[in-house]
DNA sequence: ACTAAAAATGCAACAGTGTTGCAAGTAAGT
DNA sequence: ACTTACTTGCAACACTGTTGCATTTTTAGT
């Protein structure tokens, strides 16, 4: 589903930012820090891509997928609503390049954090990605 | 062992900052957050006290409990080196009350990260902390 | 297509945090 | 006590988070 579809599906008003933003996240392969998306973005105010990560974060559209020493990195979300992310991955940044990729994780390791009592699980690792060490 | 003796086990100058910030997670239940930090140790410079959390955290005295939105938590290490912070436990931030504790995770949980090819996990929650909400 | 209500945007403004350079002060070994 | 390496305080700057408010845009109803 388009970027437009995706925000008429979760009710949500149609404009030009958040389609913006979706089609950015869309086409990375890794997250996007708010600084990339802010300079791919110049032309709205950063207050409004700031709110505009907000409502998209609030309703399960995106992520913050990885967040340190003030540097956030954002992600679209698969299968999350206003009610819950389900982020069933990890977050990896890249010691070597910086990137930032949600990882998927074993089957017994989601089995494993499902146990535990509490309302939302986040995973973020340091290590090379699979572009800078192949495997 | 109190906190100077920690500094000189970690070959690090005995400082009176170095000495209050330790002083300070030793005797807190949970994580303090660099805003708490700051206000319990006003005497010093602001810039003086982000560098000892740096150093601290580098040579694996302390470590970065929690990271959300500008806010950040600190707490004590056990077990930790300069050649690398093993934490064994996760990040509880407690939807309720706002503090963030380290809480223990099983011995399941840990072989499965264990088993993961990255050199640094971190693993951070929202929920209730036992305080808000006792079992 | 027109209109009104609801929602989103741009702009200003402020606080907090991360970060660095540099001069002055201090800790630790001799 | 002396020396040296390390640490501190201060100034300074950039970036992010956050809010209020006037203006513009979207959307639903006619
Ligand atoms: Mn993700
Ligand atoms: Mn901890
Ligand atoms: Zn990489
Ligand atoms: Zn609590």
């Amino acid at each position: 589903m388009n970027s437009e579809g995706t925000l008429r599906h979760f009710n949500l008003r149609k404009t030009k930012i958040r389609i913006a933003v979706l089609d950015a996240l869309a086409q990375s392969v890794g997250a996007l820090s708010y600084a990339v998306l802010q300079e791919r973005l110049i032309e709205f105010d950063r207050t409004t891509l700031y709110r505009t990560l907000l409502t998209l974060s609030d309703h399960g559209l995106i992520h913050k997928a990885y967040e340190e020493n003030g540097e956030s990195y954002y992600a679209r979300c698969f299968g999350c609503s206003d009610q819950a992310h389900n982020h069933e991955h990890l977050h990896l940044k890249c010691s070597s390049c910086g990137g930032v990729e949600c990882i998927e994780i074993s089957e017994q390791l989601k089995r494993n954090l499902a146990q535990l009592p509490f309302q939302e699980i986040n995973i973020s690792a340091k290590g090379s990605c699979s572009t800078c060490e192949p495997v």
